[in-house]
DNA sequence: GCGCACACGC
DNA sequence: GACGTACGTGTGCGCC
């Protein structure tokens, strides 16, 4: 392999870095600019040019030979800030967490050791590569050795080769030493023949080659003056041409094999980023904590071929392993049970046989603690096993504790709280096209593993919860929904096949004759979903006016295309396009592909630990986004029925409940007011804020006021607001204020969130949900508007998403009581949809609203509309 | 395999 | 006044 090293002139790169950054600091006031340019550069450096040799070479302390010939050498030098003196520290330990080696040396500068290891290493056959910002190094460039010289900032580089000097310059590369003996260096007190520049030393050059001869002849130098000026100064050329020197045969104790890079130790660059701040970089490079110094311990456990009383005990930890990530019908891997009599290992078919299992199982006295339990029950069930008693789900406990921290496995959750004895699943199972099940032996110690950090992440969850007052939150709402989830899901929801079928292929044939038009009017057959070709057809072909650019050429969203509606005719027919082809793609197609051919059903999966508010998602399918705006995609919700014949679909929403809570929170009187009255909220919106009477609200008013509402509930900032309703951000923020104004409880609530999230560092929610908002007090003004909005609006959307959760049990109770076969199957964030029995619609029409609208009180009334018919489609 | 642009819902 | 702007999921494209 060839070899290739790095040489890097370090004080320059950190110069170069310090005044290319703003002053940035860490949270203990430490500047770190010149230290993260550098990490930048230095990153940057290992990833395109993969050296095998790494070395990077300082100034030692303030004199060397220069200064003997010349002492006024680097004279009048302005001092180094001591914000960036005091940061060389880190770049030293920088280095040595990179293993790259440095080197300063006595009397000599950087460049000296970089001059004479370039030559070194280019007689030994290397490739070599010489970063610095000082543009003095470019003249050690040759056919081997190439000079990297910063440009703007750390990373922009212009690369000096002997091509590229000979075209810049229009002298060899060996010939900079003599320019700069002709020009000097100003910023190194190189004084050079004054008078010169680099224009007339160059075009001297040119003309007699070196130093020596041009002041050999400089009788024929053309120009009286300059003539005299390179008479007089003849041994200050020689001089300067002396000292610009780069010296290539420096008393360097440095043997090339001492600069071998063989790459970074992980766990002292990441302390390092840590204690530097460098978030961003420690994301960039995917490091965890110690990801390589993770010493297991041995572990006892017990692989068991039946049960006992010992192994099935109540308090147990249990890891039932499903690895795939869709667990609906799904392998069980492997299971482990962790309690006070040990730690078991038990394989999944010995434990689905067993009856001692499923009663152990099914038994809601028999406590346990799990990780994903929702997952655990659904892939139960499927295998006919029930699994109840499930009581403390650390998952769970770990997203209301903080739904900002990563809950990818267990062994993520487990650092968090200093327990290093888990591996992550990825290194265990493998990751992409890799990850496989592995042997029982190794599956079953890191089940166990797994199972003996929950038992321990219990107790510690148990303590933070009670503290942060969420221990409510999380026994009485979040852990019973899991269950009811559980059972939604795994009930499903049913699809009638065949009418999605027919509905494709009328989609397909309209899909057809609009690709032909399109293809028509733009006079060539172009791919029409690629927002790429369309851009060029569009733009570049058709000369249509650019509206917007995106960061990889024209956009072509919708809002765009809908401006130049009236330029052209192929506008309408590729807008048209788009619909259907969303719809056959991602809700005909999307959807078959996910039906169980069996059942003719549907089974999402609802995350219930993700979003930052305390909604839920929902995939494989999402469910969630079921088109109703137009009436061509609502039909999609023609296919959703009942799974048996003569039951109905049952949907119920809340109207409102956004500003509902907000007129709760805010105690804005003006708002309360209108919801006591029972008003059309975006009318009486309008009339406050365009100051008319009822009868004076236009259409086009209440449609503005509908959008400052939408913003309000989804905290959208001014320009947002200007984007949604197509007028001036300056205009949208005339909306808000005249809102504001209008509803001054809203105005106080907003002013106060924001204090109280920086005074707590967080928000919470009616129920004591959490949104940690660090960004708060920011000093970017965006970084800061952003947490500002989000401090607002996360009480609002969260605690909406606190009382339908709360509904949802109290539903399930409900529906358990009143003996009813009707089932909820689905949540849509406002609403739940039922199917039902039709001799059961009447009393969901009582009982339905009167849960959801009791789920909390409010200052204000919650108020629920529903509606039934055979389809999802006509429950409208 | 991944990021981007786009589009659907609340 | 900068800067890039509610949250999710899924699709196809185009690059590596």
């Amino acid at each position: 392999m060839s070899k290739k090293l790095v040489l890097i002139d370090g004080n320059s790169i950190a110069y170069r870095a310090f005044f290319a950054l703003p002053l940035l600091n860490n949270d203990k006031g430490i500047h770190t600019n010149a230290v993260y340019g550098f990490t930048m550069m230095l990153m940057r450096i290992l990833e395109q040019e993969k050296p095998t040799h790494m070395l990077v070479a300082f100034d030692a302390g303030k004199t060397t030979f220069r200064h003997s010939t010349f002492s006024e050498y680097k004279g009048g030098r302005q001092k180094t800030p001591p914000e960036l003196s005091e940061q060389f520290a880190f770049v030293r330990e920088l280095l040595d967490a990179y293993k790259v080696p440095r080197y300063e040396l006595e009397n000599y500068e950087a460049d000296d050791i970089i001059g004479t290891l370039s030559v070194k290493a280019e007689e030994e056959g290397f490739e070599v590569k010489v970063i610095s910002g000082d543009k003095d190094l470019t003249q050690l460039a040759t056919d081997k050795i190439t000079v990297d010289i910063t440009k703007k900032g750390i990373t922009d580089v212009d690369s000096y080769t002997p091509a590229f000097i000979e075209e810049k310059y229009g002298i060899p590369a060996e010939r900079i030493i003599d320019m700069k003996g002709l020009m000097g260096d100003t910023s190194d007190n190189i004084p050079g023949v004054p008078g010169v520049g680099e224009k007339t030393a160059l075009k001297l050059l040119k003309e007699f080659g070196t130093l020596e001869q041009l002041l050999e002849n400089t009788d024929k130098v053309s120009g009286k003056k300059l003539q005299e000026k390179l008479e007089e100064f003849k041994e200050q050329a020689i001089l300067s041409k002396q000292l610009a020197t780069i010296h290539k045969e420096a008393p360097v104790k440095f043997a090339l094999e001492d600069t071998i890079y063989e790459g970074y130790d992980e766990k002292k660059v990441y302390e390092l980023f840590k204690e530097l701040g460098f978030n961003s970089l420690l994301e960039k490079m995917d490091i965890t904590e110690s990801a390589d110094e993770q010493i297991l311990e041995e572990i006892k456990f017990t692989i068991v071929q039946g049960f006992t009383e010992e192994v099935l005990a109540s308090d147990s930890t249990i890891i039932i392993e499903v690895m795939e990530a869709n667990y609906h019908k799904s392998e069980i891997q492997g299971i482990a049970i962790v309690n006070e009599h040990g730690s078991f290992f038990i394989p999944t078919e010995i434990a689905l046989k067993s009856e001692l299992f499923k009663e152990w199982a099914s038994n809601e006295r028999n406590k346990k603690t799990v990780y994903d339990g929702k997952r655990s029950i659904v892939a139960l069930g499927w295998k006919g096993i029930d699994l109840n008693g499930v009581e403390f789900d650390c998952l769970i406990a770990s997203y209301i504790l903080n739904p900002a921290l990563s809950t990818e496995d267990i062994a993520t959750i487990a650092k968090a709280k200093g327990l290093n004895q888990v591996q992550s699943d990825e290194i265990v199972y493998g990751k992409g096209a890799k990850r496989c099940c592995p042997d029982e032996n190794i599956l079953a110690e890191h089940l166990v593993r797994k199972a003996v950090a929950l038992h321990k992440l219990k107790e510690l969850y148990i303590e933070d919860l009670k503290q942060n007052e969420q221990y409510e939150l999380f026994t009485d709402l979040e852990m019973p929904l899991a269950r009811i989830l559980a059972d939604m899901e795994s009930e499903g929801i049913t699809v009638d096949i065949p009418r999605l079928q027919s509905m494709g292929k009328e989609i397909g044939e309209k899909l057809a004759s609009l690709e032909k038009s399109i293809y028509e009017l733009a006079g060539e057959e172009f791919n029409v979903n690629s927002p790429k070709q369309l851009g060029v057809i569009l733009f570049e072909k058709l000369n249509l006016p650019v509206v917007k650019k995106t960061k990889t050429g024209y956009s072509t969203s919708a809002d765009i295309l809908e401006k130049l509606a009236d330029q052209h005719p192929i506008i309408k027919y590729i807008l048209d396009y788009r619909q259907l082809g969303k719809l056959q793609s991602t809700y005909i197609e999307g959807l078959l592909k996910v039906v169980h051919n069996d059942t003719a059903k549907v089974h999402t999966i609802y995350n219930q630990v993700l979003t930052q508010t305390g909604r839920l998602s929902s995939t494989d399918p999402n469910l969630q986004n079921i088109p109703i705006r137009l009436e061509e995609g609502r039909k999609i919700r023609q296919a959703f029925v009942p799974s048996h014949s003569d039951w109905v679909i049952f949907a119920a929403d809340y109207s409102q409940i956004e500003l509902r809570v907000l007129a709760h929170i805010a105690n804005d009187a003006n708002l309360i007011d209108a919801f006591n009255n029972d008003l059309d909220i975006h009318t009486k919106t309008a009339m406050d804020v365009f100051h008319v009477k009822e009868d004076e609200v236009t259409s086009n008013m209440r449609r503005q006021a509908k959008a400052v509402n939408f913003g309000i509930v989804y905290g959208i900032s001014d320009y947002g607001l200007s984007q949604s309703l197509d007028i001036t951000r300056k205009d949208a923020g005339k909306f808000i204020a005249r809102y504001l104004e209008s509803f001054p409880g809203v105005k106080e609530y907003m002013e106060e969130i924001v204090q109280d999230a920086k005074q707590k560092g967080y928000v919470e929610t009616l129920l004591h949900r959490r949104r940690y908002i660090p960004e708060i007090t920011a000093r970017n003004f965006n970084v800061r508007s952003f947490a500002e909005r989000t401090a607002m609006n996360t009480p609002i959307q969260g605690s909406a998403a606190d009382i339908i959760k709360k509904a949802m049990i109290d539903m399930a109770e409900r529906l358990k009581s009143e003996n009813l076969n009707s089932k909820v199957l689905l949540q849509v964030h406002d609403e739940l949809i039922f199917e039902a029995p039709r001799d059961e619609i009447q009393i969901l029409e009582k009982i339905v609203p009167e849960v959801m609208e009791n789920a909390v009180e409010l200052k204000v009334p919650l108020k629920v509309d529903y509606s039934f018919g055979p389809t999802w489609y006509d429950a409208k």
